[in-house]
RNA sequence: GCGCCCGUAGCUCAACUGGAGAGAGCAUCGGCCUUCUAAGCCGAGGGUUACAGGUUCGAGUCCUGUCGGGCGUGCCA
């Protein structure tokens, strides 16, 4: 719709320059419209001609009135005014509006998606929790953020994946199967010197009983085997724990990514030995270092200790070098909030090896602060005291959950308050919009009991739709494509919940007034056929954020 | 100390690329169910957008500084 208001204005502009009512001669690189927050402003205002009055060297106004003589006759406008210091109001013919009921009612579930992603090939990598214990909160907004980050994407025309990022080497593996030792030996009556930096949660009991009944006591093994043995073990149960929990929230991943497996095919080794090639890293301290610096970090980062071992920093390193050898265009990283300093060495890595800083997006999510009765949790695995994601689902519901999660930017934070979750669950904003939907569906049923056929496309009389508030619906209903546009390019999700809220809004507002089965035929099927609309648009919508779709409620 | 994020109504948050009286929900108060689902609708009150400057036709949005909150600043992962 913006784009053929675009094309009738460059028109106007090109005619007027014809006939010397305005002078400068250039068409402006872009015309900027936008959708006034007040509707008496029209269906869309423009302040070109406030841009080019410096160069036309003309009041704004003047300009204005020169171009609207050129587009007063166009028939797609009802009317056009000039307003304020020279904006341009436009109100399009209601025409306009009606050929948007058809295009939602012809593209259905397509409806909303475009290509301006272009098949550009992206991948999302999101929750990457480390396999040691069950998913908690934190995870949680982070697994739906980028799940419906993916999803908008998608809809926006990218060739997305999604992958999972497991850190099944390293440290805190070694420690995860030292805690399941100890457990195992507890279980066999030995007194255990637990340690202080082990995972002490029940969970960890939980694997060493599984363990003992799957694989026996491990008596009699050398202790870094019978650690190495716990570690994989414990690792393989977690992963199987997390991927049922992503399950029950809905998020299924393209790849699941093992980090051992890039020591397995030396990939860290091969990939640091490019680094090197090029010159990007140094030796000092006995130690490899990369130089990020360079590229605006504060200061050079080891890829590789004095003692021999890699850091963390060497396998993401060598990670997120596969990945666009994997053939991405872009990649972006879901991360907890408290990794924010890794963003400057990543982007410097990315830069010494030439790719612009933008090929690499970081979404960074804020903290949830968990709540119950208002006294914030102390979350930490380590202290054993926590919830996990699972029980908040099984709480409050996957529906409410995303829906909760996604209601506001990801960069700011987060509090969640589970017994107002709960109690709320009856007014939480997720069932007002799929309270909207359900209604849609009811009245299709009272419809069919009535012994009225669903209308069908081209053998509707939309001119019966002549309320301002059936025009509204039509005109939200077209900016559906935009706003999933803008969510998908920004990264912002929580754009699709709000204007669900809006549709949801006008419909539930339009529902209260209007009746949509009245007595005249016409009207009724007009009515039936905008009120379907709004139910495809609603049901699009919430499918990108992964929320379900209820037909009654 | 330095770096990153944030500061908008009593509370929780919106505001597309800088655009026209800064908008919702919750809470408070007052209305609407013999009529397609009241998990709904209609209305009222509530603001110096933390503060001080700057940029310009125009700033919640951009720049500088101050204050406040959070996080980070390992040859940990």
């Amino acid at each position: 719709m913006k784009e053929v208001l675009r094309q009738a204005i460059k028109t106007a502009l090109q005619q007027c320059y014809d006939k010397g009512t305005l002078s400068s001669g250039e068409l402006p690189g872009e015309i900027q419209l936008e959708v006034p927050k007040n509707a008496d402003h029209g269906d869309f205002a423009s302040n070109l001609a406030m841009t080019m009055a410096k160069a036309e060297r003309k009041a704004p106004r003047e300009i204005a009135e020169a171009l609207v003589a050129e587009l007063a006759d166009n028939q797609l406008f009802d009317k056009i005014e000039i307003a304020g210091p020279g904006f341009i109001n436009f109100r399009l013919a209601a025409n306009c509006w009606y050929g948007v009921l058809d295009q939602v009612m012809s593209e259905g579930d397509q409806y909303g998606r475009s290509q301006i992603g272009r098949g550009t090939k992206i991948q999302v990598e999101f929750v990457s929790a480390n396999p040691t214990g069950p998913l908690h909160i934190g995870h949680g907004r982070g697994a739906v953020v980028g799940d419906a980050v993916a999803a908008v994407l998608q809809a926006a025309g990218f060739d997305v994946q999604r992958e999972y990022y497991v850190n099944d080497a390293g440290n805190q593996v070694k420690t995860l199967g030292l805690s399941i030792l100890m457990r195992l030996r507890e279980l066999l009556g030995e007194t255990i010197d637990f340690p202080e930096d082990g995972y002490q949660a029940e969970y960890v009991k939980e694997l060493a009983a599984k363990l003992q009944s799957e694989k026996g006591d491990l008596k009699g093994l050398d202790d870094a085997v019978a650690i190495e043995i716990c570690a994989r073990f414990g690792v393989e149960k977690v992963l199987d724990w997390i991927s049922e929990d992503l399950k029950a929230f809905r998020i299924q991943f393209d790849n699941w990514y093992s980090e051992k497996s890039l020591y397995d095919r030396n990939m860290v080794a091969n990939e640091l030995a490019k680094l090197k090639e090029k010159g990007l890293s140094f030796e000092q301290d006995n130690a490899l270092w990369l130089r990020t610096t360079e590229y605006g970090d504060d200061k050079d980062r080891v890829l590789i200790k004095s003692d021999g071992s890699y850091t963390y920093f060497a396998s993401d390193v060598a990670y997120h070098m596969e990945k666009f050898e994997r053939g991405f265009d872009r990649v972006i990283d879901v991360w907890g909030a408290d990794h924010h300093g890794y963003i400057p060495r990543m982007k410097a890595m990315l830069a010494g090896l030439g790719h612009p800083p933008e090929d690499l997006e970081v979404l960074l999510i804020q903290m949830v602060n968990l709540l119950r009765d208002g006294q914030p949790f102390t979350m930490g695995k380590r202290s054993g005291n926590f919830i996990t994601l699972r029980e908040v689902i099984d709480e409050v519901g996957s529906d409410a959950c995303r829906f909760f999660f996604l209601i506001r930017r990801c960069d700011s934070q987060l509090d969640f308050d589970l017994e107002l979750a709960k109690q709320q669950s009856t007014d939480n904003p997720v069932y007002y919009v799929q309270y909207a939907h359900a209604r849609v569906c009811s009245i299709n049923r009272n419809a069919a009991d009535a012994g009225i056929a669903q209308p069908q496309q081209g053998e509707v009389d939309l001119t019966r739709l002549e309320l301002e508030e059936e025009l509204a619906l039509a005109k939200q209903l077209a900016r559906f494509q935009e706003m999933v546009e803008g969510a998908a390019l920004h990264y912002e999700p929580h754009r699709v919940v709000f204007y669900l809220q809006d549709l949801a809004a006008q419909f539930h507002s339009y529902y209260n007034r209007q009746k949509v089965l009245v007595d005249d035929p016409a009207t009724t099927q007009a009515r039936l056929y905008l009120i379907n609309c709004v139910r495809i648009v609603l049901a699009n919508a919430l499918r990108l954020l992964g929320v379900s779709t209820p037909e009654q409620m």
